[in-house]
Parts: C-alpha cells; structure tokens; sequence
RNA sequence: GGCGACGUAGCCAAGUGGUUAAGGCGGGGGUCUGCAAAACCUCUAUCGGCGGUUCGAAUCCGCCCGUCGCCUCCA
C-alpha cells in the first residue's frame, strides 16, 4: 500500500520500521506498526474539524488492522497550557477541573462517532518528568539553552530544520511576521520550558518552577510509549508547522536518530460554511461541536461525508451535504438490513471483485471516496439480487465488513428514540379519528392498548391497525395512521412481507 | 511579501496521458404499489478561460481569471 508522507511530499510504499521499539513482549514484531496522532486541548467542545482528523485517523487504524497489521495507537491530550488554564480562570474552575470535564465529554463524542480509542491517552501533566529529561537532555547536548527560568530550543544548530513544511530559516525569516525576539539567540528559537507565574500551575525543574512548552510533550509522549522512531504520525495540516517541525527536531536532536518519524500524514482542514444567520451573529458562532452535528446526522452520516473526499484536500461544512450523506448512509443501511427472506437460490455476486476493488482504492493513500464507491455498487447488486428473490446474505456480510473498516455501523435508528408520551398520542389520535371516521372495531382496540407498554409495543398496534384498515379498504385510516407516524419520525413502508415502521432520523 | 493548494454535471466529489469521465445527493421518465415509501431500471458533464506539447490531455507546460490554506494558539 502507499501513503502520501508529507515529509517527502509524495506517496511512498507504506513499510512498517520493524525496528521500532516494542514495548509488549508476544507481539510479532514484522506486524506491528506505531502510530501517533496530535490529540485535544480539553477546554472546549470538541468540534466537528476535529471529527474530521479522528475519523480520519480512525480510518487509518481500522484498514492496518484490516490489512493484518498490529496497531499500537497513542494519543496524547494537553491538559496544561496557556489556553486551558486562560479558560479555567474565566470560569473559575481548576485547571484539572475543567480538563477532565473536557475529556470525558471528548470520550464520549469519539464513542458517538464510532472511533476507535488510542491505546494510551498520555496526558502532559502525567509526562512532566520525561519532558524535563528531554529538555535536559538537549541543554546537554547544546541544542537548548536556557534563559532565566526559560529554556529555548536553538534551532540554527538544526541543519535540516524545516524539512516538514519545506521551507527554510531564511525563508521564515523573509516572511518578517516575527516578533522581535525577547532574549531568545534566534527569531525561530521555541520555547521547550516555560517559567511560571506566581499564581500558575508549575512544576519543579532545574531551571525553576515552570511548565512545559508547546511542543515537548508529544516528542516525550512518543518516545515514550512508542519508541524513538515511529511509523505514523498523524495530525491536522494546521500543526504542520511549527508544531510538528519542531517535533522533529527536538526529538531527533535529542535521540540522534533520524527519522523520528517515518510517515508523517496531514488531513486537510475543515472548512466552516457560514450560513446567513452566522454572518449575522458575527460572534463566534462558526464553530459546530460535534455534538450538535449528532444531533442532527447520524454518526454514518458524518463519516460519509468526511470520508467522500480525499483526505488531505480541504472540506467544507454544509447541511446541504450532511443531508446528502444522510441519504446515502440510509440507502447502505437499508440494504445492510435486509433479511434473507425465504431466500431461494443464492444470488451470485462476485464478492470477491468488490473486496478487490475497496483494497485497491484503500492501498492508494487511503482512497476512501472510491472505497465508498464500491460500496455503494455492491449495495446496490445486493438489492438487485433482493429484488429478484435470490439470497444475497453472503454479500451482505461483505458489505458490512467493508463498511465497518470505514467505521460505518449501518444500524437502524431505535424505536426508543421515540418518546413514549408522543406514542401514546399518536394512538390517541387515531382512536378519536377512528370514532370520527365511524370505525368502531379499531375503538375495541384500545382494551388491548392497556396491555401494550413502551413505544415499541404502540408502535405495533398502530401498523397492525392500519393493516387491518388497509384490508377494509379504509384507506382514510390507514393514510391518516401513517401521516401522524411520520410527523413523529416514524416512517411505514408496505412490503410484500408486510409493512414495517423505521425511525427516521 | 514567502510557501502551497484548488477550480470536474443543479450540489458534494473521484479520476491525473488513450476503450462508454467513479460514487453519493437532487431532478426527469419507468417498474412495483390502493396511494405512498423503499428498492430496481433508465436519462441527466467533455472537465474555469486562452495558448502550447503530443498521434492523443480533464490529466503535462505557460499565461489569465477565480477561490482557499499555511507562515501566529488551532485537528
């Protein structure tokens, strides 16, 4: 399979470092593969760009574990830095405070999503010492110098300094956006340890009390749980710089070995489409959380329109296309459902010629847009098959391992999503139309709603009534039945097996 | 100013030198159905503009027009 290695900046034959260090003993060690992906900064919402990179990712995860290989996936979350404790002060809360608040809320988004979670969530203030033992070890090694309680990285004594995002010191230094350096040797010197104020979150160091900058703690991390040199690195196109060039070059000044890592993979970035009403509000109101995306689309639904487009090109939020893919996400899921019914001969379906075609599209850099394809042609040869009575059950599961290495559940919506107050109406209404309409026998039926109990139960006794109706042919009824289901979200589909209800979302 | 992308049907979006330009959504016409829905069948683009390279370009080169990202915390 190939990748597209930012490094290089072009696709390369994807080979796991069989040397990287292992950490787990039983582990075959030609399958394993590490992979590191830039986590949160747990002081707000969870957004739906951030859903963008971890579906991605997940992605990523999901086709090497397909493809036979042993992941072992890190994550770190950075629950100390300027932001979060700037956040924290303005609600009066501690700093761990409003951080665990934000990861259990971040927890249970990814959950929502269907995303995998990494094998360790290393969080920065958890790491301090290894970080130290870093910074300590470049001030050491005179690629870090420390001024005041502050320590610097120099980054002159970096020849290739600039290798990721391709550009050159004097190329950055053209661009004369710098500040003027306060006591740094250099412009482009990071910080790798910050002294701390009085009143701020710090930690004891040999350069005083102080916290770690904005970088160190993923070179800590990923030397840590993954070893010195990696397989993947993964994060948005935003960290490319300086964040991740600085990775790289702390780590590998640090370690002497090259490359830190071997694969670095950026995603695109998400575009908010502002509708009129945000141009309007002019505050902050461009930002969609994740969890307002789920309120309204299905977590199939956000993955088929993230995963529709290549990942590193740019994508843009609109409802029009989350609409879009909500269609799609219902067209695989109905066909996903379908039951061998009856079954006669078994459809023949060349299974094989899709699972080719998903791996084929999925070895070229991921190419989840044409992975989708295949899916929906297969989709649509099953329903085919259906339609011409053959048993297509083997197909279907092929479907849906495909679609799960995508992260795509295909699950029906549930009945109990339904309130059972807005059940209980629906039949309500439809006694009382009922006696309107003069149709008494469905009247009698209200002893037997007695027995019912939950939505589910409501729900059965309103289709079976409208079948009922049907046979009379009081279609008055039976539309007026399925009109109110639908106002409810409930949609009723005659088939020659009978009529089923489905939650529409 | 520096670096780098992108512009494909009504919308989203694959394709990056050569048979009929994926797929999704939408729309038209059918089949099925009491009517619907779902599903299936079918129709729906010559690839921003101009010029060039080539036997042949959406695909390579140049220019123009138009969008955008990064260079600063950010997935």
């Amino acid at each position: 399979m190939k990748v597209f290695n930012t490094l290089s900046g072009q696709k390369e034959e994807f080979v796991p470092a069989r040397q990287s260090a292992l950490r787990h003993a039983g582990v075959p060690q030609s399958d394993e593969v590490t992979m590191y992906v830039c986590g949160i900064n747990p002081y707000a919402d969870a957004h739906i760009g951030h859903a963008m990179s971890y579906i991605f990712f997940d992605v990523v995860r999901r086709y090497l574990e397909f493809r036979g290989y042993k992941v072992k996936h890190v994550q770190n979350i950075t629950d100390i830095e300027d932001n979060i404790i700037a956040h924290a002060n303005k609600q009066g809360v501690s700093v761990p405070e409003l951080t665990q608040k934000y990861v259990e809320r971040y927890d249970e988004d990814m959950k929502d999503l269907n995303v995998l979670p990494a094998h360790v969530y290393p969080r920065a203030m958890g790491e301090i010492d290894k970080m130290i033992e870093i910074v300590q070890g470049l001030v050491d090694k005179g690629f870090a110098y420390a001024v005041g309680g502050n320590v610097y990285f120099r980054v002159r004594n970096v020849p290739d300094y600039g290798k990721l995002s391709g550009r050159s010191l004097e190329q950055m230094m053209a661009g004369a956006r710098i500040e003027p350096g306060e006591d740094k040797e250099h412009p482009m010197d990071f910080l790798l340890w910050k002294e701390s104020k009085p009143d701020e979150p710090s930690w004891d160091s040999p350069w005083g009390k102080g916290r770690p900058g904005w970088h160190i703690e993923c070179s800590a991390m990923s030397i840590r749980y993954l070893g010195e040199q990696i397989d993947i690195h993964g994060g948005g196109q935003d960290v490319l710089f300086p964040h991740h060039e600085n990775e790289i070059a702390q780590s590998e000044s640090f370690t002497g070995k090259k490359p830190f890592v071997k694969y670095w993979l950026h995603n695109g970035l998400l575009k908010m489409h502002e509708t009129d009403e945000a141009k309007m509000s002019r505050s902050l109101g461009n930002l969609i959380t994740i969890r307002e995306a789920l309120e309204k689309y299905s977590a199939d639904a956000i993955r088929i329109f993230i995963l529709s487009s290549y990942y590193r090109s740019p994508l843009t939020y609109s409802e029009e296309t989350l609409e879009a893919s909500e269609r799609g996400a219902e067209r695989l899921r109905q066909t996903a459902s379908r039951m061998s019914e009856g079954s006669q001969s078994e459809a023949q379906i060349d299974t094989e010629d899709y699972h080719n075609r998903f791996i084929a599209a999925m070895d070229d850099d991921f190419g989840t847009a044409q992975a989708l394809a295949a899916l929906f042609d297969l989709a649509r040869e099953i329903n085919r098959a259906g339609e011409a009575g053959m048993d297509a059950s083997k197909a279907c599961n092929i479907l849906a391992e495909l679609a799960g290495v995508l992260g795509l559940t295909l699950k029906e919506a549930e009945a109990s999503d339904l309130a059972e107050e807005v059940a209980k109406g629906l039949w309500n209404d439809t006694v009382a139309e009922a006696r309107r309409l003069k149709l008494e026998w469905v009247v009698q039926k209200v002893t037997e709603a007695q027995d019912l109990e939950h939505v589910r139960g409501y729900l059965n006794l309103l289709t079976g009534v409208r079948d009922a109706a049907r046979k009379e042919k009081r279609f008055d009824l039976a539309d007026f039945i399925r009109a109110r289901l639908a106002e409810a979200g409930i949609a009723l589909e005659d088939t020659p097996q009978g009529t089923v209800w489905k939650r529409k979302r």
